[in-house]
DNA sequence: ATGAAAGCGCTAACAT
DNA sequence: ATGTTAGCGCTTTCAT
């Protein structure tokens, strides 16, 4: 490997020299400057950038931590980070948590490879992030809530979007709404049932009878809804943890000869691509996913600078209306036994 | 900050034997080991990854390359390198080349911070990869070919795709058949288009008048296929370069007051998870993401091992026949001038 | 089993 | 303007 020694022997010049013709200090002559680019490429120098680390003892690069690195709900989310981190001339690399303990995330956030991270991703134990948060390694933490020196927490307001989607729901006349829930580790998920079961609460409803879990996924969706269906009694409305559980549902439901929204309402969550596509259009709760980017980057950087920040933000939501609700068509199935 | 050099000195041991206990060597008695590693948990030690690097001369993480770190596109083909790298005991980190020269993707590059790298970005200038791709750094590139040592290109076959998609619409009795391209820096959409041409010219159609292109955006294929439809003659059925395009396709044919497959048939290409969605549901070629991920990865850990290996792979391609065709409705508009 | 010391490739303070 | 040199934090050889 060529190193910077042989391209200062190749030049004719001490080491030092070199160094500062290639990071192009003025302290040296234009004409030795040349000598060494010359010197350089003729062996085809590459430096190496965790020597410079060492030294400088920083890496100007920002972690992003995703849970697997892939699935179109992040697009946006890392479009604003990216942007953020670019501005203030910093990397950004992105890596997942597959792999456990031994997995990337775990290694760059251990050994000290970066000078801040971004985490939006459950499996990434608190413990983890508290040890490795520190000066010099601020830590955003998205979508769940650790406390701990140098962490903060940026988030969607969940609750709210959980309540805005079931008062939407309820308005338009819908009293027996199913939840279909996402895995349990997911905070968001449960803010979401959370804001659910407070908008149940304000008209006395004390429904528990259609709380089911998917995990997030198509497959989670179609499954909890069939067994939804299955139970005698139905609801009039179902409110999905995200979008992807809504698309199985969709398919339950039509298996089911269901139609939506005349047989039952649906509402989702997330607004990825596909939403506004299914027909009918899915009506949905959009995260703010751009702005929760660059919140998160920006924290990073001014925790960075030492400014004092506030721990922990939440950010608004917003309900998308589309085609997948209507009111109930007949007067809610009551009367059999159910309280109020 | 805590270097071993604290934890050795906390312990009460030296440098080196700590070293060994840390790093869970069976040098050192088990009664040293746990005071050391006692007292790298007091002085909460973490170790520098970087010194640990110049030392031993290898990173063991392979760095993924795209052109902006999110989109839908990319979801399979990250789980596929990411496998492949994991199961080699590797770490995977992605970036994108946004930020042009001072990009993340041109520092890691450059800066030998990687022991191999995968390249799915058109950004990245041949002349970098060729600078970088060395032995202790094999380079893969995806969808472009690129020659060098310690270069590999996998690529699907998108010559055959765009052959089968049109030899498809032929069959069905289109002869007009238009092409939307993506930007000419795609090397992928060039080589469908090259598909494209062959199964026209096999039946003896020179067709020049409907080639456009859009960008691979939803926006570009709108206005192309716009500008395509207030042309005096129009074709019977359209192939965009990829299924964004055809998505704007869709609604810029819904303006124009034209139906698909009725009016004209539809063939996008990349099988995206919107495109079974669509209504109608899209016609499209899938490439084999999951496979050309693992492969790159594969080529990767071969060259590492000095394996000989091909420089270049090509991988088969699949139509996805759904409901966006259908023959033409008459006898193509033929008879106006055109030969044949 | 433990310690002393060399050195990975680089930067930067210091000397010339 | 250029050269000499001391480390950055770590691993690893060689003595002990």
């Amino acid at each position: 490997m060529v190193t910077i020694k042989d391209v200062a022997k190749h030049a004719g010049v001490a080491l030092s020299t070199a160094s500062y013709a290639l990071s192009g200090s003025d302290k040296v002559s234009p004409k030795t400057r040349e000598l060494v680019l010359q010197a350089a490429k003729e062996l085809n120098y590459q430096k190496n950038g965790f020597a410079m680390d060492l030294k400088r003892k920083s890496t100007k690069t920002i972690l992003l931590i995703l849970s697997d690195l892939s699935g179109p709900y992040y697009s946006e989310l890392i479009r604003g980070t990216q942007e953020v981190t670019l501005s203030n001339g910093f990397d950004l690399i992105a890596c997942s948590s597959v792999g456990g303990a031994d997995s990337t995330a775990y290694k760059f956030l251990q050994e000290r490879r970066v000078d801040g991270a971004i985490v939006l991703d459950p499996n990434i134990s608190e413990h983890l992030l508290r040890e490795s948060a520190r000066e010099g390694c601020p830590i955003v933490v998205m979508d769940r809530y650790v406390e701990g020196d140098f962490i903060m927490n940026v988030a969607a307001d969940n609750v709210q979007g959980g309540y805005e989607a079931t008062r939407y729901l309820m308005d338009q006349g819908h009293r027996d709404i199913a939840w279909i829930g996402g895995p349990s580790n997911s905070l968001g998920s449960q803010h979401r049932k959370e804001g659910y079961l407070k908008a149940l609460q304000e008209e006395g409803i004390a429904n528990t009878k259609w709380m089911l879990v998917g995990n997030f996924t198509e497959e989670g969706g179609y499954h909890s809804t069939k067994v939804l269906l299955m139970q005698e009694e139905r609801p009039t409305a179902i409110f999905y943890g995200n979008d992807e559980m809504a698309i199985g549902g969709y398919k339950a439901l039509r298996e089911f000869g269901l139609s939506v929204p005349e047989d039952v309402s649906i509402v989702g969550f997330d607004d990825i691509q596909v939403a506004e596509y299914l027909s009918p259009p899915l009506t949905t709760v959009r995260q703010p996913k751009y702005e929760m980017g660059t919140m998160a980057a920006h924290l990073v950087f001014q925790a960075m600078g030492g400014e004092y920040v506030n721990k922990s933000y939440k950010l608004k939501i917003e309900l998308i209306e589309r085609l997948s609700c209507q009111p109930p068509r007949l007067a809610p199935n009551r009367g059999k036994g159910m309280e109020t």
